[in-house]
DNA sequence: CAATTTTTCCAAAACGTTTTGGATAGTGAT
DNA sequence: ATCACTATCCAAAACGTTTTGGAAAAATTG
């Protein structure tokens, strides 16, 4: 059933029946009625291809996912897909996933997106320190949010946590605990964020004096398994007295690889981890890590997405996420072992 | 850059550049060449709707999550929906996924995705007992596929685990391990799947001659929390032996249940999971669970989708996936305490 | 009652493709 | 030079909407 059938059926125009639908007022309530009805007893829904060609917006966004060189580690994408997939919904929109598999991939996929038509706008995660598709979406124009920032100097919209301050707040923690011996573990992928906590952590080490050694720090894939391998084998030659996660999952395998050593976490080794995944407070030792609201976020970038699609000046859409320290069991004053 | 722009610039009619871009032998190779190199030049790439519009297909399918009352447990989604956009992407198709919030709220999105025409086939996961959304399919002859079976008689394409097997398993595991008091954790959704893991553990216990009360059972929402405050809470009037959970999510807040109440899981009592999470290994105590290859079941369920799409009798796409017994540290002999 | 305004409707164009059903030009055979 | 055939191209219709620019009818006004 289509709109002309059902004009037909009605003994009306095709241009009524759209125009009764969409509640103009040049179309009497008796007729509006009486089309409303039809519409819902025969079950016409509006091809929204043709009405996605006609009025050149199809109500969609895209969200790119990149699941190379990061094993997709679970809850982070989960949260931001549900998030968003909520908010998009309530606002009549649809949600088009679209996962890349190699960087590479990545712009011609964007292109695809956005000059086939498919979509009014992007939401990209987990953006990298020099990300070509922002450049590319703003060159264009085309409205966009980001969970992350890039070294991009004009203004776009992102929502970020403050990952140097959480950082700096959680190694000085561990400095504060009496380490000295604080190894980083984060991930290959030059994703800004890396950067970011870098930072604090160098901060932190450097305010206090401490002697920090690059080749010491540990890069992996982000999952637990890369993590636990990695760590086990750097135990072999150097067992430093605390690791800073820069994120759960890397975590998580850190202290698999700890405990195979023998060592207890928290007590010969302390680790901390950033998330505050729902599991990592069920983990054994509970994970001194850093907890924010991922919901809230993508409630934000949705809101800020909108924003942008209406032609808002996107001059001030930023926001940083409240971050917690989140204190577990993981992490503990320094022992002599 | 539209077909007639790029049409216009190479002097050529908009049926020829067309035909050039889709491979028809009726254009020279001389002109198709020059076609291709002008698309390419222009970043040419063709509205998606008006084809859509034209061709009657959309190149998508439709990913239906249901978000209540499961708290959207997370690593299940996200691997079906890893695998699935893989495969999908790999066929240069589109995942458009809808997230659903209430029970009322299926079938109007159903019909909203598939009268609409934004997909032209749809992914099921998670099945109800009785799902009027697999009535609907069938009855309008839309391609689908499930992630469970339903009550349905019709031969419509699923992929599947055998519950009842395994779950009759890990149940005859305990007794084995000589544990009489078995109780079992449920979400109360009616999810095929609850009412084929429940017969697999009423068959063992009924072989074995113990006695089965149906009012110790444990039904709740899928989540960590859930299954934590309801298991606590059933500690203070009764302690059996062990838990059968039925799903690792519930084991979790079992688990945590018991350690608070100062009991040594695997030993005092014992817990067992199902789904073999990755993260269950990294659980303390590693997880009895059940394990199943969650990509490998996405990569059948697209491929079903699409023999369906293709037109394939239906009758046999029909898939139960192998599942192992993961033995972990959770679930040990009976002990008297 | 004529003139004006308001209400209610509609024909046709447009969105950007694909495809049908030729048309034209070139080639080789007679 | 004509014919048949092939290779190459194209005009126009169609997909199902929305929207523009009226037209007809009804209501209001003087």
């Amino acid at each position: 059933m289509n709109i002309k059938q059902l004009a037909q059926h009605l003994g009306l125009s095709i241009t009524t029946v759209s125009r009764a639908l969409h509640g103009y007022d040049d179309v009497s309530e008796k007729t509006r009625a009486r089309v409303i009805e039809a519409a819902k007893e025969f079950n016409y829904y509006p091809n929204a291809n043709a009405q996605r060609l006609k009025i050149q917006k199809t109500r969609t966004v895209g969200l790119m996912l990149s699941t190379f060189t990061s094993g997709f580690d679970n809850p982070y994408f989960t949260e931001i897909l549900k998030g968003v997939g909520k908010e998009l919904s309530k606002r009549d929109y649809n949600l088009l996933i679209s996962l890349v598999t190699s960087k590479e991939k990545e712009m011609p996929e964007l292109l695809r997106l956005v000059k086939g038509k498919l979509v009014d706008a992007i939401i990209l995660v987990r953006t990298q320190r020099d990300d070509p598709r922002v450049t590319y979406l703003l060159d264009n124009e085309i409205p966009f949010v980001c969970h992350g920032r890039t070294t991009e100097s004009r203004p776009y919209p992102w929502v970020d946590t403050d990952g140097k301050s959480a950082l700096y707040t959680i190694t000085k923690r561990l400095i504060d605990l009496g380490h000295k011996e604080i190894i980083p573990v984060m991930p290959l992928t030059d994703y800004y964020y890396k950067f970011e906590r870098l930072s604090g952590y160098l901060k932190a080490m450097q305010e206090a004096g401490l002697e920090v050694r690059e080749e010491k720090f540990i890069s992996c894939i982000i999952s637990e398994e890369a993590s636990y391998h990695h760590t086990l084998n750097y135990l072999e030659s150097y067992v430093p007295s605390a690791f800073v996660c820069f994120s759960d999952i890397m975590a998580y395998g850190v202290v698999k690889a700890l405990k195979e050593k023998q060592l207890t976490v928290g007590k010969s080794v302390s680790v901390t981890g950033y998330d505050s995944l729902t599991f990592s407070s069920y983990f054994e030792p509970i994970l001194t890590t850093i907890g924010y609201d991922l919901k809230k976020s993508a409630e934000v970038m949705v809101d800020y997405l909108f924003k942008s699609i209406e032609g808002f000046p996107v001059d001030h859409l930023n926001h940083i996420c409240e971050y917690e320290l989140i204190i577990g069991d993981s992490d503990g004053p320094i022992t002599n072992n």
